[in-house]
DNA sequence: ACAAAAGTGTTGCTGTTACACCCATGG
DNA sequence: CCATGGGTGTAACAGCAACACTTTTGT
């Protein structure tokens, strides 16, 4: 009878970052079954001596061998059927990384970062906790979670870049003149002195963010 | 060893409300050991067959005997000493409700409303568990959550109530004439023709949320 | 009449929007 | 020299901030 009160639970990694401002996501392909072959989100089972702070940490350290950044915790999936063999409780993460700092990562664990608007096949119920997930993230940036804002550009970076990301998660197009002077004249970016120089075209002013100036700033 | 991942859960369920303006939270009194005579958050364990929010409505209901309510999940927690006992993992839900329908439903079971900002003494880790929550409540308010604002302000309210109860969560005053301005030139509210009447003082115009307005709008 | 609470107008400032052409680089 | 992508100015409008006195009611 008290037996059934005890649940799996399993600690669920949603990794984000972006490239060329798109959202991009990171995933693991499954080795084993069931859903083998399958991408599938990072996650470890949780046992009954760790915290799911820490859980996440470890998961998200085997995924990137990188030990901070900035992840907090988002929904937790409780439907009975989320996988064929048992009930898991899956309580998931969101962490925000550097995706050129995982780049080089990808040694024979099958791990690839994916546009959030171009999934592949994923098992369990991850597409569902995907897409959910992924809402909650674009609503934050939108509605003003600096910290976030700066999680996913923690280095230099153009204001075109940064336009793109904000006009993918809004999904609708920015003046590219007001868009300038609003960052440059609230001087909520700071000019590096640097430019970039890939492929054509004229090179971009490379920007870091003003701290000071984020702080608590509503965008 | 398998039994080391089977995890104790429970739901938690923090149900707010506005008294004049105050931020109320609705707690229970706690009638056998551990923490007798203290107050606590309304609580139920998790079975194996019931999903979180299925179990957080049939709290929901047990306290206010309501069945519909704006009602979302917030944070877990997990920490390894949070019940003398066992280890019991918590999933907090927030509830909004109007304090005035539950006013009448405390019979015999010893529930209260509590100002968030003067508690009384609680039980578990509930005090710390309220301070978080009660924190994103307020961030979400500030920060431009509409359905919640529409959800503590259902029906008929003044707009020197709405003005105190943005000063209460922001933690600081607003300039009245301007707060006025605002809703009544946007259009934000809209005047139901009725007054208060209560006590000394010039009445109050009654007003409701304009919805159409409210939609998106970034207040 | 007085105490309590609600209602209201003006002005300057700051940020947003709408709009189109020029500049720097690589091929 | 052309294709690609980055950088820029101005004017009208909307919302925000700062400021104090009047009106309506109950006692």
């Amino acid at each position: 009878m008290e037996n059934s009160y005890y649940n799996l639970l399993e600690t669920l990694l949603l990794i984000y970052s972006v490239d060329e401002g798109k959202l991009k996501i990171y995933l693991k392909k499954k080795q084993d079954e069931p859903y083998k072959g399958y991408w599938t989100l990072p996650s470890a089972p949780l046992d009954t001596q760790t915290t799911i702070e820490e859980n996440a940490h470890k998961i998200y350290k085997s995924m990137t061998n990188l030990d901070e950044t900035y992840m907090f915790q988002s929904k937790v999936f409780s439907d009975l059927n989320r996988d064929p063999n048992n009930r898991i409780i899956g309580i998931s993460f969101i962490a925000i990384t550097d995706k050129t700092l995982t780049d080089i990562k990808q040694d024979n664990k099958e791990v690839a970062w994916f546009d959030v608007e171009e999934l592949p096949k994923l098992g369990f119920d991850h597409a569902n906790i995907i897409e959910e997930v992924t809402k909650e993230v674009k609503r934050k940036i939108i509605v003003n979670y600096n910290d976030m804002l700066l999680a996913f550009f923690p280095s230099d970076f153009t204001l075109p870049e940064l336009q793109n990301f904000y006009e993918n998660v809004l999904g609708k197009p920015i003046d590219r003149r007001n868009f300038h002077k609003k960052y440059v004249n609230q001087e909520l970016v700071i000019d590096t002195g640097f430019k970039t120089s890939k492929g054509s075209g004229r090179p971009g002013t490379l920007y870091r963010f003003n701290l000071e100036k984020m702080k608590g700033k509503r965008i």
